[in-house]
DNA sequence: ATGAAAGCGCTAACAT
DNA sequence: ATGTTAGCGCTTTCAT
């Protein structure tokens, strides 16, 4: 026979009922019968079954987590914190990548409609017109926190950096710096946070009096080949640019690789910023001048908010933004 | 009411039993009450509830990955491989980080004990000598499968690369580059893979006449400085090594940190490979001789075999060791 | 302080 | 081909 509490309810002679009660250390039973319950389920090791539980009460315990990718030093730091968070607060972390394709995301959030998990952290793949895989979670009593990547039209609390200040710094370092053309490397077209960096970026140019006109967007996707053949072919230009701005960290290795081809030295013939997590930017040839974003702290914030939405009543969230700064490490990219 | 199986069968006045059958769909449910059904739930967008499926059948549909850390392009690339599996295959994914804690590790493997995960795919900790948490899973019917970090002691599989070739590898490569005196980086004193990477760098030595004597091993850990200053005490020692030999990944960054702060010139002063999987280890500086390892194919590896174990009646697995060989790429590091 | 019983939503053995 | 029924293991009223 399992171990279940019908057992332990029938081996010490008691109901069902009052071992569930004594598991659960309600005030209702007497220290003498806890404590006999407590010891005889550590005796036969008895551990509750988390679906009996989960269906009864209606909760999982259980949070999902969304990404585009996870070989991106922003993701496995936010990861990393998510998952501090919630085991510290008995919560289980699921994960799921949806490889920047909005079909498999909606197909991952779809199957959370049904209380597969209590909450969700996501950080969308692009900000594709349609978001009602999203909105129908909160039909569903189902609370969501965006990270990083968020969607500004749902109603709930996004976890987010400066961008849009970021941005601004990043153009200024450069044009400081002497650049007099800068190319901004964007993430498809429809990401808010790279708007935000974009925008920050086209303000410092205009500060600046530059020609928004003479200092390229290039939209850049999940296509490594493809953005290399686009990065090659501004670099490659007779008037190429003297300064990059990287709004992802993909994105800026690539770079870094078009750079090494054709054999342009950073920062000598252009300089690069980029924005990135990587723990040893310090340590690429040249180092990475980076605008370093939070990612562990926006992670363990991110999963704070949601699971203590979990822990009220309502578990719905308030719509607000949560921002938490980066920092702008200057190294030899840009020197 | 809640949109469930029960309303379904009212809806349409059918049993529960009937619009079960024909939602999985069954041969025993004629087809034109399986197309009314199909049609009646997506209309009003049933979902079934997990918890309830779970709770009847056994069986969760999630299973666990449990790794040291995620700060390691390793690990990414292993939960990468796991994930692309186990959605294909309609699994979820839970993630649990041990931060090398083995009492951390046994409170999170205990939970897996009473079915909340399917089965469990796991990179040790640390050799601990106590298996139990994991040898109980066993005994409870949860297949685990081991990768990278394996435990040779327990009866099942195990996913590896091929460790002891790979440690050999790396000294005959530093030797023939002319390096009289090596010094292995380890990664605590207990672990297999480890060992075997260590055996193999010992064997070269050997093969070399070597004295084994003279090519120190230092024992790391998870504390950075801790590993920071043990390397700093040997690379300043009056007879260094001229040659490194990194376990894994993080301590090859922290000696590249550290001859830096010491100013030692790699490779001039001293050569350097590593274990790793570093996307960008040719962007570095210098640019970093790896043994690359086939983290994604390891972790699609493990997931699948675990996963195939699953849909069988006896979900024991056999005990085996899958091999996936590693790759040596010379960089400058060891020029 | 303890117990009896209903039921969460689904599945599957067993009718019909 | 469809229906009836008995649970899966737990929580939670509602007695006692």
């Amino acid at each position: 026979m399992n171990i279940t509490i019908k057992k332990i309810a029938e081996d010490l002679q008691l109901a069902v009922s009052t071992v569930s009660k004594a598991l659960r250390d309600s005030h209702e039973i007497s220290a003498a019968t806890k404590a006999r319950v407590f010891a005889y389920a550590a005796e036969i090791d008895y551990m509750p079954n988390p679906y009996a539980s989960s269906l009864k009460r209606g909760r999982s315990g259980n949070i999902a987590v969304v990404l585009p990718e996870v070989a991106d030093s922003f993701f496995s730091a936010a990861i990393n914190g998510i998952e501090e968070v919630a085991q510290a607060q008995g919560y289980h972390v699921m994960v799921y990548l949806t490889h920047e394709n909005v079909k498999t995301e909606q197909a991952i959030v779809r199957d959370f409609w049904n209380g597969r998990v209590d909450g969700v952290l996501i950080s969308i793949t692009s900000d594709a017109k349609d978001y009602n895989h999203l909105s129908e979670l909160a039909t569903r009593n189902v609370p969501l926190v965006f990270f990083d990547r968020i969607c500004e039209d749902l109603n709930t609390t996004s976890v987010v950096t400066n961008d849009q200040e970021c941005g601004y710094n990043a153009a200024r370092h450069l044009i400081h710096r002497g650049c007099k053309k800068i190319a901004f490397l964007a993430l498809f077209d429809d990401l808010s946070i790279v708007r935000k960096r974009l925008n920050g970026f086209q303000q410092a140019l205009r500060e600046y009096n530059f020609d928004l006109q003479q200092n390229p967007i290039l939209y850049l996707t999940n296509d490594e080949r493809f953005n290399k053949e686009q990065i090659r072919n501004i670099l490659e230009s007779k008037d190429r640019p003297d300064g990059i701005v990287g709004s992802v960290e993909k994105v800026v290795m690539q770079t870094y690789d078009v750079c090494r081809e054709i054999r342009l030295s950073i920062p000598n013939d252009i300089r690069i910023i980029g924005f990135s997590h990587l723990q040893i930017a310090h340590l690429l040839n040249p180092s990475l001048t980076t605008i370093t974003q939070p990612a562990f702290e926006m992670g363990k914030m991110a999963a704070s908010i949601l699971i203590k939405s979990l822990t009220k009543k309502s578990s719905m969230i308030r719509k607000e933004q949560i921002m938490i700064p980066s920092v702008l490490i200057e190294r030899d990219s840009t020197k």
